[in-house]
DNA sequence: TTACTATATGACCATATACTCATATAATAA
DNA sequence: TTATTATATGAGTATATGGTCATATAGTAA
């Protein structure tokens, strides 16, 4: 059986990985890597609503992945643990070995 | 505006991230570190249902974070792609930082 | 055949998440 | 002061997710 310490570090890591399961955020995650936006450039970019995107954004500072400063009305965000990028390169192999594992699955047919 | 590629690309990406957020799914991960394990052990080691567990397996199965063989009644699994191990030792970045955070917090008090 | 064991899954319910709309807050400018 | 702009958030709703129980499936053994 798992140890209450092992079960916590779990749940904290789960509520990290929660923070970036989401392709609006993922797409604000890349959105951001090129350096510091505003929220209405956000929005913008990803093409959805402005208080939807607040809400995502909010999400994943609560989770320790972002920061942000203010200036004037604008509230710039920026990645605050840029190795949650490499996350990405992981995954982005997990998709190929999926491509992968159909083309051997139609070669069989 | 994102690219319709772009989009698919990020849905994909959330999919697998998704199927690690779980403090249950990553227990499962963590278990499986050291090599193929049956559901029974697995449900021994997280302390959880045979049903919940086996439905937290195939989830990360149709992900494609892990693969099985099977051998008399049982059925073993192992991690597909041991990079989602790297993963956490990012995530576990995130977490100190929260911590150094919380401390700078508190000595500025 | 029947009995036993390991795993998967349908049905159900409770909770969490995502989204939208309207509104609140806060900085700036006239 | 009022108006404007950028951002955050409460309320409501729809959908997704997680968990349990009971049952189905399938391999093994007697």
């Amino acid at each position: 059986m798992l140890s209450k310490k092992k079960r916590l570090l779990f749940e904290k890591q789960a509520e990290i990985a929660k923070a970036i399961a989401h392709p609006l955020r993922i797409a604000i995650v890349d959105f951001l890597k090129a350096g510091e936006r505003c929220v209405c450039d956000i929005a913008a970019n990803i093409g959805s609503e402005q208080s939807n995107v607040s809400r995502h954004i909010s999400i994943m500072v609560k989770a320790g992945l972002l920061e942000y400063r203010k200036e004037g009305l604008k509230v710039l965000y920026r990645l605050k643990t840029p190795c949650v990028l490499d996350f990405f390169s992981c995954v982005s192999g997990v998709l190929k070995q999926r491509v992968k594992d159909n083309e051997k699955l139609l070669a069989a047919l």
